[in-house]
DNA sequence: TTACTTCTTTATAATCATTATAATTAGTTT
DNA sequence: AAACTAATTATAATGATTATAAAGAAGTAA
Protein backbone atom coordinates (compact mmCIF):
# COMPACT_ATOMS: atom_id res chain seq x y z
CA UNK A 1 0.00 0.00 0.00
CA UNK A 2 2.94 2.71 0.82
CA UNK A 3 3.43 1.47 -2.81
CA UNK A 4 0.83 3.35 -4.22
CA UNK A 5 1.32 6.13 -1.99
CA UNK A 6 5.00 6.52 -3.37
CA UNK A 7 3.86 5.99 -6.98
CA UNK A 8 1.09 8.40 -7.20
CA UNK A 9 3.31 10.92 -4.93
CA UNK A 10 5.69 11.01 -7.79
CA UNK A 11 3.36 11.11 -10.27
CA UNK A 12 1.77 14.24 -8.79
CA UNK A 13 5.21 15.73 -8.80
CA UNK A 14 6.29 14.76 -12.32
CA UNK A 15 2.88 16.48 -13.22
CA UNK A 16 3.67 19.81 -11.82
CA UNK A 17 7.25 19.58 -13.28
CA UNK A 18 9.36 18.44 -10.52
CA UNK A 19 12.21 16.20 -11.51
CA UNK A 20 12.44 13.20 -9.56
CA UNK A 21 15.95 12.50 -8.83
CA UNK A 22 17.10 9.88 -6.05
CA UNK A 23 17.34 11.97 -3.35
CA UNK A 24 13.57 12.97 -3.60
CA UNK A 25 12.24 9.16 -4.00
CA UNK A 26 14.06 8.19 -0.77
CA UNK A 27 13.15 11.00 1.32
CA UNK A 28 9.53 10.73 0.05
CA UNK A 29 10.70 6.76 0.99
CA UNK A 30 11.38 7.21 4.09
CA UNK A 31 8.46 9.70 5.18
CA UNK A 32 5.75 7.42 4.07
CA UNK A 33 7.27 4.33 5.86
CA UNK A 34 7.97 5.97 8.65
CA UNK A 35 5.46 5.75 11.61
CA UNK A 36 6.87 8.34 13.71
CA UNK A 37 7.02 12.02 12.16
CA UNK A 38 10.28 12.85 11.75
CA UNK A 39 12.19 15.95 11.76
CA UNK A 40 14.80 17.30 9.06
CA UNK A 41 17.77 16.11 10.66
CA UNK A 42 15.87 12.73 11.47
CA UNK A 43 15.50 12.56 7.72
CA UNK A 44 18.94 13.83 7.55
CA UNK A 45 20.33 11.14 9.07
CA UNK A 46 18.41 7.97 8.42
CA UNK A 47 19.49 8.69 4.82
CA UNK A 48 22.62 8.99 5.26
CA UNK A 49 24.18 5.46 4.99
CA UNK A 50 22.40 5.95 1.76
CA UNK A 51 23.27 9.60 0.53
CA UNK A 52 26.63 9.80 2.37
CA UNK A 53 27.56 13.38 0.09
CA UNK A 54 23.20 14.71 0.91
CA UNK A 55 23.33 17.99 2.26
CA UNK A 56 20.88 19.23 4.77
CA UNK A 57 19.84 21.68 2.68
CA UNK A 58 18.60 19.12 -0.06
CA UNK A 59 16.44 17.96 3.15
CA UNK A 60 14.84 21.03 4.16
CA UNK A 61 14.39 22.41 0.09
CA UNK A 62 12.57 19.26 -1.04
CA UNK A 63 10.18 18.72 2.36
CA UNK A 64 9.54 22.50 0.59
CA UNK A 65 8.94 21.41 -2.28
CA UNK A 66 6.61 18.21 -1.23
CA UNK A 67 4.71 20.84 1.05
CA UNK A 68 4.13 22.85 -2.11
CA UNK A 69 2.75 20.40 -3.82
CA UNK A 70 0.48 18.98 -1.20
CA UNK A 71 1.80 15.87 -0.60
CA UNK A 72 3.22 16.73 2.32
CA UNK A 73 2.28 18.85 5.88
CA UNK A 74 4.25 20.49 8.59
CA UNK A 75 3.91 20.79 11.85
CA UNK A 76 5.20 23.06 14.29
CA UNK A 77 4.67 22.43 18.20
CA UNK A 78 6.47 24.08 20.73
CA UNK A 79 9.40 22.44 20.65
CA UNK A 80 12.70 23.68 18.30
CA UNK A 81 12.30 21.96 14.86
CA UNK A 82 9.28 21.09 12.73
CA UNK A 83 8.23 17.26 12.21
CA UNK A 84 7.28 16.48 8.51
CA UNK A 85 3.72 14.15 8.27
CA UNK A 86 3.13 12.29 4.37
CA UNK A 87 -0.90 13.39 3.66
CA UNK A 88 -2.24 10.35 3.44
CA UNK A 89 -6.11 10.90 4.10
CA UNK A 90 -7.58 13.19 7.37
CA UNK A 91 -6.35 12.46 10.79
CA UNK A 92 -5.55 14.09 13.50
CA UNK A 93 -2.51 13.61 16.44
CA UNK A 94 -2.60 13.10 19.39
CA UNK A 95 0.58 13.91 21.47
CA UNK A 96 2.53 12.39 24.38
CA UNK A 97 3.26 15.53 27.15
CA UNK A 98 6.20 13.37 28.37
CA UNK A 99 7.87 11.27 25.71
CA UNK A 100 6.81 13.53 22.49
CA UNK A 101 5.02 10.33 20.69
CA UNK A 102 2.68 11.81 17.75
CA UNK A 103 0.10 8.99 17.45
CA UNK A 104 -3.01 9.20 14.50
CA UNK A 105 -6.02 8.99 15.00
CA UNK A 106 -9.58 9.66 12.67
CA UNK A 107 -12.22 11.57 13.62
CA UNK A 108 -14.83 13.29 11.36
CA UNK A 109 -14.33 16.82 10.66
CA UNK A 110 -15.30 19.35 12.38
CA UNK A 111 -17.31 21.19 10.01
CA UNK A 112 -19.40 22.24 12.62
CA UNK A 113 -17.06 24.44 14.42
CA UNK A 114 -15.62 25.85 11.06
CA UNK A 115 -19.07 27.57 10.35
CA UNK A 116 -19.22 28.91 13.55
CA UNK A 117 -16.08 30.75 13.71
CA UNK A 118 -16.76 31.83 9.92
CA UNK A 119 -20.50 32.93 11.24
CA UNK A 120 -19.05 34.48 14.28
CA UNK A 121 -15.56 36.74 12.66
CA UNK A 122 -16.46 37.05 9.35
CA UNK A 123 -13.71 34.83 7.75
CA UNK A 124 -14.29 32.85 5.03
CA UNK A 125 -12.71 29.05 6.62
CA UNK A 126 -10.56 27.16 4.50
CA UNK A 127 -8.94 24.47 7.18
CA UNK A 128 -8.46 23.70 10.46
CA UNK A 129 -5.76 22.29 13.00
CA UNK A 130 -6.32 20.20 15.52
CA UNK A 131 -4.28 18.15 18.25
CA UNK A 132 -4.55 15.96 21.33
CA UNK A 133 -2.08 16.12 24.12
CA UNK A 134 -2.10 13.69 27.18
CA UNK A 135 0.02 10.75 28.27
CA UNK A 136 0.65 7.84 26.29
CA UNK A 137 -0.14 4.12 27.80
CA UNK A 138 3.76 3.18 27.73
CA UNK A 139 4.30 7.11 30.11
CA UNK A 140 1.33 6.48 32.40
CA UNK A 141 2.59 2.40 33.13
CA UNK A 142 5.91 3.27 33.39
CA UNK A 143 7.61 5.51 35.74
CA UNK A 144 9.08 7.47 32.91
CA UNK A 145 10.23 10.74 33.42
CA UNK A 146 8.94 13.74 31.58
CA UNK A 147 10.79 14.53 28.46
CA UNK B 1 -11.96 44.88 33.06
CA UNK B 2 -8.04 44.54 32.34
CA UNK B 3 -7.70 46.31 35.03
CA UNK B 4 -9.26 43.05 37.17
CA UNK B 5 -6.82 40.75 34.83
CA UNK B 6 -3.47 42.40 35.79
CA UNK B 7 -4.31 42.93 39.12
CA UNK B 8 -5.00 38.76 39.58
CA UNK B 9 -2.37 38.03 37.56
CA UNK B 10 -0.09 39.79 39.87
CA UNK B 11 -1.71 38.29 43.04
CA UNK B 12 -0.75 34.87 41.42
CA UNK B 13 2.90 35.57 40.91
CA UNK B 14 2.95 36.91 44.60
CA UNK B 15 1.56 33.57 45.44
CA UNK B 16 3.86 31.67 43.82
CA UNK B 17 6.94 33.64 45.38
CA UNK B 18 7.45 35.57 41.96
CA UNK B 19 8.69 39.55 42.32
CA UNK B 20 7.00 41.90 40.87
CA UNK B 21 9.28 43.71 38.63
CA UNK B 22 8.68 46.93 36.64
CA UNK B 23 9.32 45.14 33.61
CA UNK B 24 7.21 42.31 34.70
CA UNK B 25 4.61 44.85 35.28
CA UNK B 26 5.14 46.59 31.97
CA UNK B 27 4.88 42.95 30.15
CA UNK B 28 2.07 41.57 31.41
CA UNK B 29 0.40 44.65 31.10
CA UNK B 30 1.12 44.98 27.60
CA UNK B 31 0.13 41.39 26.99
CA UNK B 32 -3.29 41.98 28.62
CA UNK B 33 -4.14 45.62 26.86
CA UNK B 34 -2.98 44.06 23.20
CA UNK B 35 -5.48 43.23 20.64
CA UNK B 36 -2.58 41.22 18.86
CA UNK B 37 -0.80 38.08 19.76
CA UNK B 38 2.66 39.55 19.91
CA UNK B 39 6.13 37.94 19.62
CA UNK B 40 8.81 38.36 21.85
CA UNK B 41 10.31 40.60 19.84
CA UNK B 42 7.34 43.08 19.29
CA UNK B 43 7.25 43.02 23.49
CA UNK B 44 10.68 43.91 23.29
CA UNK B 45 10.11 46.96 21.04
CA UNK B 46 6.91 48.20 22.25
CA UNK B 47 8.41 48.48 25.61
CA UNK B 48 11.70 50.43 24.70
CA UNK B 49 10.47 53.67 25.11
CA UNK B 50 9.70 52.55 28.82
CA UNK B 51 12.53 50.64 29.52
CA UNK B 52 15.35 51.79 27.33
CA UNK B 53 17.80 49.08 28.95
CA UNK B 54 15.64 46.54 29.18
CA UNK B 55 17.29 42.87 27.10
CA UNK B 56 15.43 40.77 25.27
CA UNK B 57 16.70 38.46 27.65
CA UNK B 58 14.39 39.94 30.20
CA UNK B 59 11.16 39.16 28.19
CA UNK B 60 11.60 35.74 27.19
CA UNK B 61 12.85 35.03 30.60
CA UNK B 62 9.13 36.76 32.11
CA UNK B 63 7.38 35.23 29.19
CA UNK B 64 8.62 31.49 30.67
CA UNK B 65 7.66 32.31 33.78
CA UNK B 66 4.31 33.78 32.95
CA UNK B 67 3.89 30.40 31.35
CA UNK B 68 4.37 28.40 34.16
CA UNK B 69 2.32 30.48 36.42
CA UNK B 70 0.08 29.32 33.62
CA UNK B 71 -0.99 33.06 32.61
CA UNK B 72 0.03 32.85 29.30
CA UNK B 73 0.09 30.78 26.48
CA UNK B 74 2.50 30.40 23.77
CA UNK B 75 1.45 29.95 20.11
CA UNK B 76 3.37 28.33 17.57
CA UNK B 77 2.43 28.37 14.17
CA UNK B 78 4.57 27.34 10.70
CA UNK B 79 6.02 30.89 10.85
CA UNK B 80 9.88 31.27 12.33
CA UNK B 81 8.98 33.14 15.97
CA UNK B 82 6.23 32.00 18.96
CA UNK B 83 3.26 34.22 19.44
CA UNK B 84 2.33 34.88 22.91
CA UNK B 85 -1.59 34.93 24.67
CA UNK B 86 -2.73 36.37 27.76
CA UNK B 87 -5.15 33.55 29.16
CA UNK B 88 -8.22 34.87 30.29
CA UNK B 89 -11.19 32.25 29.25
CA UNK B 90 -11.48 29.52 27.20
CA UNK B 91 -11.03 30.11 23.16
CA UNK B 92 -10.18 29.33 20.08
CA UNK B 93 -8.07 31.05 17.70
CA UNK B 94 -8.77 31.90 13.50
CA UNK B 95 -6.05 33.01 11.52
CA UNK B 96 -6.12 34.34 8.16
CA UNK B 97 -3.71 33.03 5.64
CA UNK B 98 -3.11 36.26 4.04
CA UNK B 99 -2.61 38.56 6.26
CA UNK B 100 -1.78 36.85 9.63
CA UNK B 101 -4.27 38.51 11.33
CA UNK B 102 -5.56 35.78 14.82
CA UNK B 103 -9.43 36.29 16.53
CA UNK B 104 -10.52 35.24 18.99
CA UNK B 105 -13.81 33.04 18.37
CA UNK B 106 -15.54 30.97 21.59
CA UNK B 107 -17.01 27.88 21.27
CA UNK B 108 -17.52 24.85 23.83
CA UNK B 109 -14.64 22.39 24.37
CA UNK B 110 -14.31 19.51 22.33
CA UNK B 111 -14.65 16.49 25.03
CA UNK B 112 -16.25 14.76 22.63
CA UNK B 113 -12.89 14.53 20.50
CA UNK B 114 -11.23 14.19 23.64
CA UNK B 115 -12.76 11.00 24.29
CA UNK B 116 -12.83 9.65 21.20
CA UNK B 117 -9.31 10.33 21.32
CA UNK B 118 -8.89 8.15 24.19
CA UNK B 119 -10.62 5.53 23.18
CA UNK B 120 -8.78 4.66 20.07
CA UNK B 121 -5.34 5.65 21.60
CA UNK B 122 -5.23 4.54 25.00
CA UNK B 123 -4.01 7.79 25.85
CA UNK B 124 -5.02 9.61 28.98
CA UNK B 125 -6.40 13.22 27.50
CA UNK B 126 -4.61 16.69 28.93
CA UNK B 127 -5.70 19.11 26.59
CA UNK B 128 -5.94 19.91 22.92
CA UNK B 129 -5.62 22.77 20.57
CA UNK B 130 -7.27 24.01 18.07
CA UNK B 131 -7.03 26.55 15.40
CA UNK B 132 -8.96 27.93 12.10
CA UNK B 133 -7.80 29.01 9.17
CA UNK B 134 -9.33 31.40 6.56
CA UNK B 135 -9.56 34.69 5.05
CA UNK B 136 -10.21 37.56 6.80
CA UNK B 137 -12.97 39.82 5.68
CA UNK B 138 -10.53 42.87 5.03
CA UNK B 139 -8.47 40.33 2.67
CA UNK B 140 -11.42 39.26 1.33
CA UNK B 141 -12.85 43.03 0.31
CA UNK B 142 -9.15 44.35 -0.65
CA UNK B 143 -7.42 43.13 -3.46
CA UNK B 144 -4.81 41.92 -0.50
CA UNK B 145 -2.16 40.06 -1.62
CA UNK B 146 -0.66 36.85 0.34
CA UNK B 147 2.11 37.44 2.66
C1' DT C 1 25.00 9.93 -28.45
C1' DT C 2 25.99 14.86 -28.10
C1' DA C 3 25.26 19.18 -26.86
C1' DC C 4 22.31 22.36 -24.45
C1' DT C 5 19.28 24.29 -21.10
C1' DT C 6 17.47 24.25 -16.77
C1' DC C 7 16.76 22.46 -12.41
C1' DT C 8 19.06 20.21 -8.37
C1' DT C 9 22.52 19.24 -5.29
C1' DT C 10 26.31 20.31 -2.55
C1' DA C 11 29.21 22.87 0.60
C1' DT C 12 29.44 26.70 3.08
C1' DA C 13 28.22 30.82 5.15
C1' DA C 14 24.58 33.74 6.93
C1' DT C 15 20.40 34.66 9.57
C1' DC C 16 17.50 34.79 13.24
C1' DA C 17 14.98 33.21 17.36
C1' DT C 18 15.98 31.56 21.64
C1' DT C 19 18.91 30.19 25.61
C1' DA C 20 23.09 30.16 28.70
C1' DT C 21 26.48 32.67 31.45
C1' DA C 22 28.42 35.75 34.62
C1' DA C 23 28.42 40.08 36.74
C1' DT C 24 25.57 43.76 38.47
C1' DT C 25 21.34 45.45 40.33
C1' DA C 26 17.09 45.54 42.82
C1' DG C 27 12.91 43.18 45.64
C1' DT C 28 11.76 41.50 49.84
C1' DT C 29 12.09 40.36 54.75
C1' DT C 30 13.83 41.21 59.09
C1' DA D 1 18.92 50.01 56.69
C1' DA D 2 21.25 45.18 56.07
C1' DA D 3 21.26 40.96 54.19
C1' DC D 4 19.63 37.42 51.36
C1' DT D 5 18.18 36.01 47.14
C1' DA D 6 16.14 36.52 42.77
C1' DA D 7 16.00 39.35 38.53
C1' DT D 8 18.15 42.09 35.04
C1' DT D 9 21.58 43.18 31.85
C1' DA D 10 25.06 42.53 28.32
C1' DT D 11 27.04 39.35 25.81
C1' DA D 12 28.12 35.12 23.81
C1' DA D 13 26.53 30.59 22.37
C1' DT D 14 23.38 27.43 20.30
C1' DG D 15 20.73 25.41 16.87
C1' DA D 16 17.24 25.29 13.18
C1' DT D 17 16.52 27.05 8.87
C1' DT D 18 17.68 29.68 4.65
C1' DA D 19 20.69 31.99 1.11
C1' DT D 20 24.48 31.70 -2.16
C1' DA D 21 27.43 30.21 -5.63
C1' DA D 22 29.63 26.57 -7.98
C1' DA D 23 29.39 21.87 -9.68
C1' DG D 24 26.55 18.09 -11.22
C1' DA D 25 22.62 15.62 -13.25
C1' DA D 26 17.66 15.42 -15.73
C1' DG D 27 15.22 16.31 -19.53
C1' DT D 28 15.09 17.62 -24.54
C1' DA D 29 16.01 18.05 -29.18
C1' DA D 30 19.08 17.32 -32.82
Amino acid sequence: MSEVFLKDALVTLKESGVRITPQRHAILEFLISSETHPTADEIYKALEADFPNMSVATVYNNLRVFRNAGLVKELTYGDSSSRFDFVTHDHYHIICDHCGKIVDFHHPGLEEVEHLASHVTGFEVNSHRLEVYGTCPECAAGANKAK
